[in-house]
DNA sequence: ACGAAATGTAAGCCTGGGCTAACATTTACG
DNA sequence: CGTAAATGTTAGCCCAGGCTTACATTTCGT
């Protein structure tokens, strides 16, 4: 009862599967030079790649043709999608990390948490848009206290931390 | 001006200082066996990792001896434990994930995770402590909120997530 | 429509990080 | 104090996931 299909392909293939769904969505095919461009591998990086995505049922890929995926990987690509979105906003829109940054943690990041935490991460995401509602405040409060270590009030709390 | 020193070792080997660290600080010795314990591997493996560790000059391993840090492994022991307890804090106290998964999430991320987001996601922590200063509705709004899906009104998602 | 450039595939290598089986050393107990 | 159990080490294997180099196929431009 911990969580339905747990059995996540490799973070690697889960990458393949997101530049997958990534490239179909931008009205483009997965072919595999696109992939590796996409990933940052070689092509037969993504040749063998594939092979194990079609083994797992998650794409189909006729010699020299491209890729597809097949509803199982589409289900996948679209969780693993969700994961990193929830990431990228906590990062980015809550903790204020900078952009190309917080968009490379939650590329790592998306392979590493359980469902219920990343279920609970959307809802707790939605919770803060709705209880401050666009407020501008927040981010000039947070970024101060970041910067200071204090709201309003400068308390040093000399944990080491200083940048 | 990235970041520091972010050439860390990788995530197995940032598994092997911590758990070091974690062994010291029960007032253990951190023995070859004791280490395949708590990582969860055979003691050959422990082995080898030593064997990358001390080219590192991160621990120090006399034949047959215990293991220990060198002030350089014990600098970044502290850092992967510092990260540790940030994202457990988080899953935990403030996303309220139980308990069990929190702890395997955090073992899994604290290796994903930039110094920056770190120190950000530290900051926002003791941010929510101090604002919302041990408030004991807080746990039970976010908890109805997850559960369905917004704070007063009930308006079921349909998420498919139960639980 | 044919040959060059782009693209896809195959074979084989390397590294990280596990494993087992076998051997070496140390420890502890009768 | 000597031997069995515990502990540490070595050698050699396996798999994932990269890589290069070489070869196959397709696409395109003239």
């Amino acid at each position: 009862m911990t969580g339905r299909s747990d059995d996540r392909p490799t973070p690697s293939l889960e990458d393949y599967l997101e530049a997958i769904a990534e490239l179909k969505a931008e009205g483009g095919k997965a072919t595999v030079t696109a992939l590796g461009k996409v990933i940052g591998v070689k092509k037969p990086s993504v040749h063998s790649a594939m092979k194990k995505l079609v083994e797992a049922g998650l794409v189909t890929h006729e010699k020299y043709g491209d890729v597809r995926l097949t509803p199982a990987g589409a289900r996948i690509a679209d969780e693993v999608c969700r994961r990193h979105k929830a990431l990228l906003s906590f990062l980015a829109n809550i903790l204020m990390v900078d952009p190309t940054i917080a968009e490379q943690d939650a590329c790592k990041m998306e392979h590493a948490l359980s469902e219920e935490s990343i279920h609970r991460l959307e809802k707790y995401i939605s919770f803060v848009r709705e209880c401050y509602p666009g407020s501008p405040e927040w981010g000039d409060i947070f970024d101060r206290y970041v910067d200071q270590g204090r709201d309003e009030r400068t308390i040093p709390d000399g944990d080491g931390v200083r940048h």
